[in-house]
DNA sequence: ATAGGGTTAG
């Protein structure tokens, strides 16, 4: 910019600053304020500088200006406040707004509606309301709904709804910014009923909706998975014209999604003409929580292959994705797709992968990725202790545990589930129970059903079958699990006139539950005692009841191979059988002795010996030797049920004599094979 | 001359 040194009168600078706003040049109003200086009118411009600055973007620039001045409009506070929370110099912009105070300049609506957002940021309640009642005082409160809402937002970020709820109360004109503020902060805040009270009586009160409000009330409709409301304000978006704005949309898909229609969120994103990363993210989203991970994993590539670019939202659902159906291939492609996106060390993708790779089996993959998480936080711890807790490592997962009251991080009730899983495998019974006295007492946990189910499990498992039955007794109303839970530990135990008392006690609440009557016949069984076996397996099928039958599944270059006990419909078959009988003969000269304890039919001990070999996971086991080399040095296998004790011992004799590691999960924890021995050390 | 609320996650 040419700068006119003929004139220098007020009016050609002021057009000057007009200039530089309309071009956005920070250097050029630099020029002009020299200028101004030289011809010694400053003090006058001070103010229209610093707005020039502002409208440019240099807010760095526009304070130091602000500092040199000896005295500044309240405007111009007033709009040092605003950008700087705007740049998310939230500490700045507080210092700036005690000092005003302090140089005597009083707050007004304008300063509370930008600073009361810098409280919640910084986490200072005490400050914010400090400030609210300096807005009591000055009488802006209640009188402007700016300020109004700027308190309620306060508020509901905080989670104080019952303050929000009196301000807005107060608010003499309350508009839609204002009860969207409160919208949310209830939906947010759990209390989703509350939310969707203050949009009728919005409505009633004659405010409309906008896009804001519809999206923010769509997610309270999907957190309660009420279809109805959704609906109606589906037909109310569209009565409104704001059918075609993004957010809108966005959380009208993820509305349906949360009820269970995922066809009708399908519908919803074949509207959006160019659906961006968040569009996609929540049909990932939606087809991940309702158990369509294939499909979800489908449109994550669809979404990449039309240039699309993932953020940490997309990445950790579709690592998710993957963890839920155990896809460790998949997951470990993504995990390169996360690194390149420079998201490995996400706090949030970082607990996806911890959870990919534990639930893979890989707790030091896990590990390797939790060391790396910048910024850890209770879920991110949890992944891993959870990780460690399936694993068998109990040790390692009672370190982390306590790491965390390091780290200053309040363990919640996911946490306790996890560390109570670790103690149960690794049979750390005494600190499991005082650990589970604590929750309450010093952590303040609600106890739910699934820390009882890992105490029964506990106690059970380690033959303390009375206290295990007094802990059920306590729970108000006890699951069929949390009994089947103690049936089954009496037949660990041999007590089975204790699990026939139990028994009966579960059938009076559920007469159908399938579950124990596998338990009863199968503790029946191990004992020889036949007539039972025979009269559980007829009341069952008088009843129509049918058990799950036991399935092993393995993926071998990203193919799926499910077998079943006794199942010879697989192409392979004959290898299968021709690698089981080798491997059979080899483990025997060993020392493997089949133990016909755990066939749980009624047959001569050839017999008994033949249908223990074809149980689903020796046949999986077998298929992937065969198909594999011995490159591969450890082999995963998964399972719907436990892993029986007879196959337990194989596969360790198995382990040794192939000289790999066999990993293998149940539908209850991993087991790590390895050169003869099992991760579990035999208790599971 | 300056101001307040919203879409996707582990």
């Amino acid at each position: 910019m040419r700068l006119a040194s003929t004139k220098q009168d007020p009016v050609t600078f002021l057009s000057l600053i007009r200039q530089c706003i309309d071009t956005k040049s920070i250097s050029d109003i630099k020029k002009v304020q020299t200028q101004i200086m030289k011809s010694g009118f400053l003090l006058g411009f001070g103010d229209k500088l610093i707005d020039g600055y502002i409208k440019c973007g240099g807010v760095v620039d526009a304070r130091k200006l602000f500092d040199e001045l000896p005295k500044r409009h309240i405007v111009t506070w007033n709009s040092m406040i605003s950008t700087h929370i705007g740049h998310k110099r939230t500490k700045e912009a507080i210092g700036l707004y005690k000092k005003m105070i302090l140089e005597g300049v009083f707050p007004d609506e304008y300063t509370f509606s930008s600073i009361l957002k810098g409280f919640s940021e910084m986490g200072s309640l005490r400050e914010g309301q400090r400030a609210h009642g300096f807005s009591i005082i000055l009488g802006l409160e209640a009188s402007n709904v700016f300020v109004g809402s700027a308190l309620v937002d306060m508020y509901s970020k905080f989670g104080q709804m019952r303050d929000a709820k009196l301000v807005a109360d107060r608010v003499v004109k309350r508009d839609v910014v204002l009860f969207t503020a409160l919208i949310v902060g209830y939906s947010q805040h759990g209390e989703d009923r509350e939310a969707l009270a203050v949009f009728v009586s919005m409505i009633n009160g004659g405010v409309k909706a906008n896009e804001y409000t519809f999206a923010s009330i769509l997610i309270a409709c999907g957190n309660v998975e009420n279809l109805w409301n959704g609906k109606l304000i589906h037909g109310l978006i569209i009565k409104s014209g704001f059918e075609s704005v993004v957010a809108s949309q966005t959380s009208l898909l993820t509305m349906y999604s949360k009820c269970g229609l995922i066809d009708d969120s399908l519908k919803v994103f074949k509207r959006f003409a160019n659906p961006n990363p968040v569009t996609w993210t929540s049909l990932i989203v939606g087809l991940v929580q309702n158990g369509k991970e294939e499909v979800a994993l489908t449109k994550f590539r669809q979404m990449t292959r039309n240039s699309i670019n993932p953020n940490a939202f997309t990445l950790s659902s579709v690592l998710k994705a993957c963890s839920s159906i155990a896809m460790l291939e998949e997951g470990k492609q993504i995990h390169a797709i996360v690194t390149k996106h420079g998201l490995d060390r996400d706090t949030y993708c970082g607990a996806a992968l911890v959870d990919l790779y534990g639930k893979c089996g890989s707790t030091e993959m896990a590990r390797l990725v939790f060391d790396d998480i910048i910024e850890l936080d209770v879920v991110s711890m949890n992944s891993m202790v959870y990780s460690y807790a399936q694993n068998g490592l109990g040790h390692e997962a009672l370190e982390l545990f306590n790491r965390m009251k390091d780290l200053k991080l309040q363990p919640n009730d996911a946490t306790f589930v996890s560390v109570l899983i670790a103690c149960n495998n690794t049979g750390l019974v005494e600190e499991g129970c005082q650990i589970f006295a604590s929750m309450k007492k010093n952590h303040n946990i609600e106890l739910t059903r699934d820390h009882y189910a890992c105490m029964v499990d506990l106690l059970g498992r380690s033959g303390r079958l009375e206290e295990a039955e007094a802990l059920i007794e306590q729970v108000r109303s006890p699951d069929v699990v949390l009994w089947r839970s103690l049936i089954s530990a009496c037949g660990i135990h041999g007590e089975v006139k204790m699990a026939e008392r139990i028994k009966d006690k579960v059938l009076k609440l559920a007469p159908g539950d399938e579950g124990t009557h596998v338990l009863l016949s199968n503790i029946y069984a191990s004992t020889g005692n036949w007539s039972q076996v025979i009269e559980m397996k007829t009341t069952m099928r008088e009843m129509r009841l049918k058990k799950d039958p036991a399935m092993t599944w393995v993926d071998i270059d990203r193919e799926v191979h499910t077998f079943m006990a006794g199942d010879w419909s697989h192409p392979r078959s004959k290898e299968i059988l021709e690698t089981l009988t080798e491997l059979m003969e080899r483990v025997k000269s060993v020392g493997y002795v089949p133990d016909t304890r755990f066939v749980l039919q009624n047959l001569d001990e050839e017999k008994k010996e033949r249908s223990l070999y074809y149980h689903s996971e020796k046949l999986a086991i077998a298929f992937a030797l065969w198909r594999t080399s011995n490159k591969t040095t450890s082999i995963r296998i998964f399972k719907n049920l436990r892993v029986c004790g007879d196959c337990h011992n194989w596969i360790k004799y198995v382990s040794k004599v192939v000289n790999r590691e066999i990993i293998s999960r149940d539908s209850k924890r991993f087991h790590h094979f390895k050169n003869g021995l099992c991760s579990c050390g035999d208790y599971w």
